[in-house]
This record gives C-alpha cells, sequence and structure tokens, in this order.
DNA sequence: TATGAATGAGGCTTCATTCAT
DNA sequence: CATGAATGAAGCCTCATTCAT
C-alpha cells in the first residue's frame, strides 16, 4: 500500500483552497496542512507557490486543447462541429468549476512570463475556434456583421461566467444547460435570413 | 484654490493600481505614493485597505442601479426598453473598465459582510433586469423554453468579460459595439418562430 | 446658561475610559469622541495625553492628604484617630473606584518625572500615617514585633485591592466594609497582650 | 549541544521587560532583542504578543493552584493548613516577583477571552482557599462576623501588593516576611474570644 | 526525500501630536 | 478659543522561502 502521492494532495488543496479564499488569501501554510505534506516536502515538488497556481492554469490549458484538438479532428459539418465544441467546452467547465474559478480570477497573480504564457496559449485556442465561426461564414451560414472577435468574446464570456453563478446544487442539468447556452450562441451566430 | 481632495486621489489611485496589479499585489504604501499624500492622511479618510475597494464596488453598484431605475422608468416596448437598458451597461462598463476591471476579479478580497453586501445589490440589480425578460415572455415575444437565470447569465457573461478583452486602443467604437452585443443577445432571446 | 466645561468634560471622560480599558488601550480620539469636545479643544487645555492621567493621580493624590490633614488635625487618642483614618481611607477609595482603579494600575504610564513625583506624594503620606503607628507603639498599644513598613503595607494592601474586587453592585454597605476592614487591621496591630 | 530554547529565552525577555516598562510600553522589538532571536522566529513559538502575556499568567496560575492543592492534601489542622498556604504563597510570591508585577498590574491588556479565563481559575482557586476559612468557622475559631469575601480579599490584597514594596535588596527576610504578614492575617481571623 | 525551525522583508494599521485656518 | 486634516514614527504581524539536519 502506497501513501498518496504527495505532489497530487498539495494540487488538490492549493486548487480547493484557491478557489475558496483566493490565491492571495491562501498561504502556504494552509495548503500544506489541507495536504497533510510539510512545507519542505511541498518545496520539493514545487519551486513556489506560484508554481501551485500555474500548475492549475497548465492543466486547464492542456485539456481545453487537447479536447478541442479531437473534437476538429473528428470533422464534420461547420455548425455540428462548432455546437460540439461549445457543448463539450460548457461541460468540461462544469466539471472543472473550482479550476475555472481560480482559472479566470487570478491570472493577474502569475508571474509576468507565466501570463504572457497563459495569453499565448489562450490566444491559440480562439484562433482555432475562431477557424470554425470563419468557415461557417464563409459557408454564408453565419452572420459577418459582427467582428469575428465579438463573436468569439460573445461565446467565451458564457465560458468565463460560468464559475460565478453556476451551483451544483442547482436545478440545471449539466447536459441540458450546455445545450441550451450552446443553441443561445448559435442562434445569434446565424445568419437572420439563414 | 485648493489643491486635489485627498480622498479624491487616493482612490484615483487606488483603482488604477488594482486594475493594473490587483489589489492584493498592491501595497498601501504604493497607493499613497501614487497619490501623493500620506499614510496617515489616508487612513484619515478611509479606515482600511478594504474601504478603498469597496468604494469602487459602492460607486458601480450605485451608478449601474442608478441608470436601470432612470431607463426603466423612461418605459417603453419591452424589447426597446430591454435593448436601451443593454447597450447603456455595454457603453457604461466600457467607460468604466479599470472599475470593471477589479469589480468582476475582486470581491473575494472583500470582507465577508461585503461580499455579501455587494451579493445583494447584485440580485437586486438581476431581479429588476429579469423582471424585463418575464414581461417579454409574457408577451409573448421572448423564448421560454430557456430558465430565465439563464438568459440573465447569458446577457451579463459579456459585461463581465469586457474588461478581460476589450481595448481602448482597439478598432471598436463603443456605440456600436454595444449595439451588437445587445444585438446578439437580443436575437438569442427572440422567439424562434417570432 | 453656559456648556459644560471642556476640561472638566474631558477628564470624567478619560477616567471612564481608562478605568474601563486601562490607559494604553485608549486613545485620545476615543477620550474626545466620549467627552463631545475636538482634538483642538482637548489639547488646549492638555499638553498630553500623560497629562490627563497625571491630572487623575494630582486630584487623588491631593484628596488623600487633605482628608489625612485634617482627620490627624483633630486629634484625639492614637487608635481611634487610626480608625477614623483607616475607615475614611476606605470610604474614600470606594467613592473614587475609578480613580482607583486607574491609580494603582497605570503608574508606569506616567512619564518618569512623573511617576517619580507620584512616589515622592504617596511616601509622604505614608510616613505620617507610620507616625500614628509609632505613636501606638511608642504608647506601648501596637505591637513592635513587625517592622512598621510591614505594617503600612499590611493596611494599604486592602486599599489598593479594593477596586479590584469591590462592587457597587454588591451587598457590602460601605461604612460597614469600612469599619470591618479597620477593624481586621486594628486587631492585628494590637499587642497581644493588650 | 543547542543553543538556548529560543521559546524560554522569548519569555524570559519579556517577562523581564513587561515587569520593568509594562506590557504596553514594551515593543516586539525589544523583546526580540533582548531575547536575540528574530522576531520571525519569536512568531514560530507564540501567535502573538498578547500570548506571551498570558504565559506569564498560565505559568502563574498553574504554580499557585498546584501548590494550593498539595498543601491542602497533605491535611492537618485547619489554622496550621491555612498557615502553610499562606506562608507559602508569600515565598512564592516573593520569588515570582516580576510575573507577579505583571500578574497584577496587566491583566486588562489580555484579549477578553484570556481576561475570562484568568478570572475563572483565580476564582477557582479563590474557592478553595474560602473552604479553609469557613472550615474554621464551623470549628468556631474563626470569626464569622466579617463576610468571607472580604477576609479573602483581606489576605489577598497582601500578596497582591507585594510586587508594589517588596525589594530584594530590602532587609526582608523572605521567610520570615512570610511569617509576619501570615501572623497577621491568622490574629485578625481568630475569634476574639479564642 | 523530507523536516520544520528560522529568516527577513514587507504589509497594514494606529495614534499622539501639530498647525494652518 | 477651537477645528480637524495631516503628519510621521512606530507598532504588530504575515509569509514565501531557505537550510541545517
Amino acid at each position: 500500500m502506497k501513501t498518496k502521492n504527495v505532489a497530487d494532495e498539495v494540487l488538490r488543496a492549493a486548487l480547493e483552497l484557491f478557489a475558496q479564499q483566493g490565491y492571495a488569501n491562501t498561504s502556504v501554510q494552509q495548503i500544506v496542512q489541507a495536504a497533510g505534506v510539510t512545507k519542505g516536502a511541498m518545496y520539493h515538488y514545487f519551486t513556489s507557490k506560484d508554481d501551485l497556481l500555474f500548475a492549475i492554469y497548465e492543466r486547464m490549458l492542456s485539456l481545453q486543447k487537447r479536447r478541442l484538438d479531437e473534437i476538429t479532428a473528428a470533422g464534420g459539418e461547420t455548425e455540428e462541429v462548432l455546437r460540439a465544441v461549445c457543448e463539450d467546452v460548457v461541460v468540461t467547465s462544469i466539471d472543472f468549476l473550482p479550476e475555472g474559478t481560480v482559472f479566470f480570477r487570478s491570472q493577474h497573480m502569475l508571474t509576468p512570463e507565466r501570463q504572457n504564457e497563459v495569453k499565448r496559449r489562450r490566444r491559440e485556442y480562439h484562433d482555432k475556434f475562431a477557424e470554425l465561426i470563419v468557415r461557417g461564414q464563409e459557408e454564408k451560414r453565419f452572420r459577418d456583421d459582427v467582428p469575428v472577435s465579438v463573436l468569439i468574446a460573445h461565446f467565451f464570456s458564457d465560458i468565463h461566467y460560468l464559475p460565478h453563478w453556476y451551483s451544483h446544487e442547482g436545478p440545471e442539468n449539466e447536459a441540458e444547460l450546455a445545450a441550451q447556452i450552446t443553441e443561445l450562441f448559435l442562434r445569434s451566430l446565424r445568419r437572420a435570413d439563414g
């Protein structure tokens, strides 16, 4: 029988505390206590508190990218691909609500270098997402009277906002909510004369 | 003729620094230096650093509430009132971009009491906004296959997201953007068979 | 009609607060608020916070000295004079309980010079009190197998301790208590073979 | 071989400075300097300055209680037990004069919770002491024309007062003084017709 | 690998006192 | 006489990180 992995326990505790109280309000001491490890052990695996925070970003960025790649790789009609992507993002965001809470709230607490790294990877992600919209516009299915950047923001704002209002205790069914949000987005995205 | 008001200068500096670096990364020392006053003077007007943060919330909450009240008081067709409200919120949010940055990012840094106060007043605001949507549903103009709470979140997510991507240097014209975001929202809100 | 005297109000408030919370835990701001005057006004009458404290000592020292002088001046049998003095001190201490609380607790908060001044005047007082005891010893009425300094301490300890336990709400009648404490002291003071 | 324990050194320094200058006039800076440790080290062992103060109370309360228990457990004639207790308290108070100075002067500087804790434990102690007196009264050896609470106060006032006047440089022999004070108390306690 | 005591810099806040009006 | 805004020094405490073991 093996004791729980130190790094994992620390990350789990850090995530929970960062989501609950915020990064700045959480001390390393609190984290190691909640994880049941000592400071020395933690610093053996992470070089800094910032490292813990970035690990959360890293995990989210990788996850989102991987899923986007998988879905777009499968191919299909533009709107159906986009629908799949959107619903997946919503569901994933709900499944990783604490991560999202931290992700959207604490970017400015990272070191400047890592802030740039995060920005870069999110831009990559948005760019790939944008391709779908552009393709739809070229197919004359999606409106082009609104800048693509606005359309993208219009969708991601919903994702961003989820951790602020969604509650696992609430009545919303996760898949249903994903379908609803996606439908709202697609409706506003389609050409009026479509 | 007297020099600028101490409280005003401090608040201005605090807002700027909080928006740039985040609340936790900004020291009272930095604020008073930027404001050109002494720490003692600052504490003559504000009881704590938290007080400075809350002052920003207070100002935003009052402003939003006031504008919502004014526009709804003017009356009119439901969709037109809603359109006016939405466009105004977008424009106001752009005009107060630093305030918005702080507002949506630092709520968890307030004292618990004040977090509740903010929540309470935002709920009030949302409730009044919800009335417009419900009215539109009763008039059979707005869809009712999606919970009102989701519709509201769908709109406010855009507001929330603005400080994350909007740049005064960007190409977007503020009024035009307001019209676009509002139109995207209304399009998704109208009944499909409308 | 004339408004209340500023200096009196300040002193009254200072005494109350010092007795309740201690000198160090009471801010000048609290005092002037409780007194209903402004800081400027207070500093017009008192040069420092220490001044307020010393005023309380001054009042107590003068009062005690005056009463001791009056009673001894009246003359009489040694034990009767001593009894009168002791009972009077007890009664006075009860009447000025807040003053006593401050007096016995805050001496070390005075400036060194004033601490010496207080010591000097208390010594004067004790010396005069000691004279009565010595006279009684010379008259072979009071024991002399215990140093006078110990006998004096034995009595003043009761005075000193009063603010620590006496409560105006309690059952003790002030005059009766004075008689009891004095009798306990005199009993222990008299020669065993008396 | 290791250098002196940090916590012990800090407590020793704190006690000395609190006794000399008072709690409020002593800064944490002074304490750690006198102890030869850093502030961080101190806060590793004590959560606050108040903690240092309470540690002094804790030590005294435990000591007094322990000794009282030991002596009363040994049993014996009421007056002899009481005499042993009283003499022991005096001697102990002299041995721990700085502790006593702080103990009787700084209670109001503790947090309210801790003030209550101290009150509670002192009451316990007094209650046990009172039992001896009551027993003596029931045995018709001690007077009962004065409330027990007054008799107790009469004795503890002497203890309380010791740090105010006793000096290790003085002529008093500690054991002799203990005997004298105790005898004064017992004399006043015995029935007049005894 | 792991410990946890120790560091040391920096943070927020308090407050007696002054002074221009 | 009186105001109360402003000063400036000092106070208590936190905490990420290091290091001898």
